[in-house]
DNA sequence: TTGCTCCTCACGTCACGTGAGGTGGC
DNA sequence: TTGCTCCTCACGTCACGTGAGGTGGC
């Protein structure tokens, strides 16, 4: 028999440890002394608690390593709890790689007064939307190109919308494809679905996809370029291939000055 | 200006962390209506919002991100903070590649029935130790060969200790070399630093060693050959070599029985 | 008698989630 | 009036670390 001191060293775990592994009832001293409290640990319990240490130690959680060492959990169950931590972990470690890399970039840029560009990426679908739609064609790519295009181009699609009585449910949305004499431009209101077609403006489905990468972009349309650049190097860098026409949803935009808008880019991808 | 659930939704963030974020001072709104309470939040803030979420997601405290975010913090001390976090992170990514590893381990035992040796593997430095101590031959290495040695071996050496009154001052220890003849097994117990080699026993120094892989062996001596086996394993597959003698240092032994016996295995190491 | 070990509360940790109980404007 | 959004507490989470305040045997 063994005091808690002994016992502890002899584990090598904290006197406070063996105190709350009684407390829940994951290992009991094998006597207490009714009058002093004092707790007695007997040899044999020196293996249990090295059993108990080596599936905490797996990640499980005290009541799952309790459940475990009294063998109410079978071993189908035991299977499912180490699978589901098993998954658990492995997404853990994923996004802690991809952690050390933002770090690693974030402490370049202090060494080095190397350039950055921090930027999250997140896949997902999009969910097809119906939209009121005006398009036009800017010379090229670049907010320099697109800007003069797309900032009239919504401003009378707003007008001729509020002329027809059309009422706007949603975000405005951009989206981008070529046409022979340059970029086409599409400026869009998400719309109800009894809407019709009307003078200055269609109304069409933007159809959904099944996986984009997309990224939000903070502040105004000048530099939004940058933001593309890195979310098209993110996509090559991880194995995605470009597959549709980019868009942009305004997450915040018009009344606001351009330096606080806020812009989801949304690029449809397809795995490599 | 938007409703805290406005911003909410444009940050995707909940309700609950702005309050938390405002009660903290790491953003608090721009407007609080006096009577109602109602919290205003400004355009300008998302921005503040988004950044204050990718420091955050660098793994950073709410507390360190506060101070980043009110320019408290100057590049030095960010720089501190970044790789200190860093470290952090790298160990934790060791530590959870490692737990996957046994996860996948103990997965395939349920699944298979295939064997496994769990074994938690420490390096670390051995300090030296002044013993004292007595050897024998044994025809050759495993417990067949060493058992019948070392039991006598131990047992002569402590009444020889008992006859000439010396005192120990600290666990069991036994190490194995070569010898022309066999393995060279030495039984020893550590002694105070007055004590001289008397009839039958040796007072001599254990050398420490910079580095040793250990592990600690659960149960009686007939089964150690398997802990070995799996340490030799893993020092091979993590790209060490054997540098030395191997040790067992007696944490838990004789009045008990085997059964409940706890040994810590020994083997100094350099790396590859 | 002084140390040492043991005991039982009980707070603190970190970033919120989740009610409970209530209010204000469309 | 019914919903909806907003508000302020305040408990719970997880595995202990860390006192505070006190006791028992060498």
């Amino acid at each position: 028999m063994y005091t808690i001191g002994e016992f502890a060293s002899i584990g090598r775990v904290s006197v406070r440890m063996l105190r709350h592994y009684d407390q829940i009832g994951l290992l009991v001293p094998e006597r207490v002394d009714p009058v002093t409290g004092y707790r007695s640990y007997g040899a044999g319990q020196v293996v249990r608690l090295a059993r108990a240490l080596a599936l905490k130690d797996l990640g499980l959680r005290l009541d799952e390593v309790t459940r475990i060492m009294r063998g109410d959990v079978d071993d189908d169950a035991l299977h499912g709890l180490l699978t589901a931590r098993r998954a658990d972990l492995a997404s853990r470690l994923d996004l802690d790689r991809a952690r050390l890399g933002r770090l690693d970039a974030r402490i370049r840029v202090i060494e080095g007064g190397e350039s950055m560009s921090v930027i999250t990426v997140e896949t997902k679908a999009l969910t097809p939307v119906r939209v009121a739609s005006a398009t036009a064609v800017a010379a090229g790519p670049g907010p320099e190109n697109i800007g003069p295009v797309i900032g009239p181009l919504f401003a009378r699609l707003g007008d001729d919308l509020d002329d027809a009585g059309v009422e706007r449910t949603g975000a405005a949305l951009s989206y981008y494809d070529f046409a022979p004499d340059g970029l086409r431009v599409t400026a869009a209101f998400e719309v109800g679905a009894q809407v019709e077609s009307g003078s200055g403006f269609v109304v069409e489905e933007v159809p959904g996809v099944e996986l984009a990468a997309t990224t939000v972009h903070y502040g105004s349309m000048a530099t939004v370029g940058e933001a593309w650049s890195a979310l098209h190097q993110w996509i090559g860098e991880n194995g995605y291939q470009l597959d549709g026409a980019a868009r942009e949803l305004s997450i915040v935009a018009v009344p606001e000055p351009q330096e606080n808008w806020v812009t989801e880019l949304q690029q449809p991808v397809t795995r490599g």
